[in-house]
DNA sequence: GTAATAGTGTCTATAAGACACTATTGA
DNA sequence: TCAATAGTGTCTTATAGACACTATTAC
């Protein structure tokens, strides 16, 4: 496959020859804690845009990520100690005044995660970490680049999704009740949904089975449920279509 | 907004102190063509994969592109000649492995347009440009670096989105029949639509109009179209089914 | 007239929304 | 008993598929 003048153009090839833009991955997280749907917001330690708030990520580590996932996952770990979860590149910018250091490319990824399996690290690299609700955002955060821009991005594929897919499922522990997968659907698509059109669309989708535990209150207790496969997401060929 | 200490941080920042991966965009060009679905494929005049078939693609001009949009159109005009069409982003591949030049990073787009816009340009990176019949790739090409997998990926973006949206439009002239719109839709889907409940969707959208011009031919002449809106696409809240 | 393709009428099937109903718990 | 939430029965509505039907042209 290699021929001899390919590898001999190799041998003479130098990156630095060239100029590339700066590439790095930056990841929005996503919960749900209080009733509330969140974002992970680091505040950055490190210059440029030092002091202000912005999505968690940064650059390839070229000799340990194998791919783009793996620099993601390593992103989710470091912030969160979450390694597994709902993982996906959702879109990659790329312009020559998005970073002060020059032209510049990030893939962006949407992380979901289950706000209690996690603890929140901050390290060298940002002096503060919170889960800022996605409604304050844009009024109590000012974010760094075009880090607004990719959240609101990330933030409508999210609100897309929920209405075709049974992605929200992510959101919660591996245990949860239909009221409690509703209240996650409801959250995100900003809207009631019908009790009876829910739970017939996600049962008749085989995607989640009865643990055999029941979830105890001052009512009836509920039925806990469990995604048949963790992570994996339905594709529904209908949309929910909200109240009439 | 810019302090400065972090003014004096980007004077002495040097983006070749770090590696950095290389960064390209490539190019998945679909259009129709002998009512057959093809994708444009160049033969590599250069090193690396010289001489072998791949995705028209190249570098960000770091000095002309002000964002990948922009990079992605240009590759688009310099193959093809045609400017405007539907351009869309569907993936970000990155590896140590994927070119032997190194860690790299490239920006997948997927572009529709209409054969009887274009002329083929061979220019000094490719020395050959063919329409390939999509579904002749697999067996008759051998496709250089991850451009089989790159192609796999926005081929099934394509009939992801003709079950659920507008999009294959994009590939017809700007006037076009409904029968015409129809077997376009059945050649990615790889399956018939039934006439009525084609019509019925299309029309109810609201998408196209009237011209007012009839298509000839020796048989009742049919309506002739065109979309209301060029190159935007329509989402349905319902998949197409195809046959029960 | 026939062949061929354009275009319609209308029935059935599926899955969602509406909403009233019953069920089961703790206090 | 009541309050509260879990869970069901069943009617209506919207849109897709099936398929037979009519319409309009060239020859």
């Amino acid at each position: 496959m290699t021929s001899e003048s390919e590898t001999s153009f190799l041998a003479n090839y130098n990156i630095h020859d060239f100029d590339v833009p700066l590439t790095s991955v930056d990841m929005t997280i996503f919960t749900i804690e209080d009733d509330t749907l969140k974002v992970l917001l680091v505040k950055r330690a490190q210059f440029p845009a030092k002091g202000q708030w912005a999505l968690p990520g940064g650059f390839i580590d070229l000799t340990r990520d194998n791919n783009l996932d793996e620099t993601a996952n390593r992103k989710l770990r470091e912030k969160t100690g979450v390694s597994s979860s709902h993982l996906e590149q959702v879109s990659t910018y790329g312009s020559p005044s998005r970073d002060p250091r020059g032209w510049s490319v990030t893939i962006a990824y949407m992380a979901l995660i289950s706000c209690n399996e996690l603890s929140l690290k901050s390290d060298e690299s940002s002096e503060d970490v919170v889960w800022a609700p996605i409604d304050d955002v844009r009024n109590s955060y000012t974010l760094a680049f075009d880090h607004g821009t990719i959240l609101e991005d990330c933030h409508q594929r999210l609100k897309n999704k929920v209405q075709y897919t049974s992605l929200p499922i992510s959101l919660l522990p591996q245990n949860f009740t239909l009221s409690e997968l509703q209240r996650t659907f409801e959250l995100i698509l900003g809207s009631s949904i019908e009790k009876k059109s829910f739970r017939r669309r996600v049962l008749a989708a085989n995607i989640i089975t009865e643990t055999g535990e029941l979830r105890a209150g001052s009512n009836r207790p509920a039925k806990v449920y469990k995604a048949i496969s963790r992570g994996k997401q339905h594709v529904f060929p209908r949309n929910i279509e909200g109240p009439r």
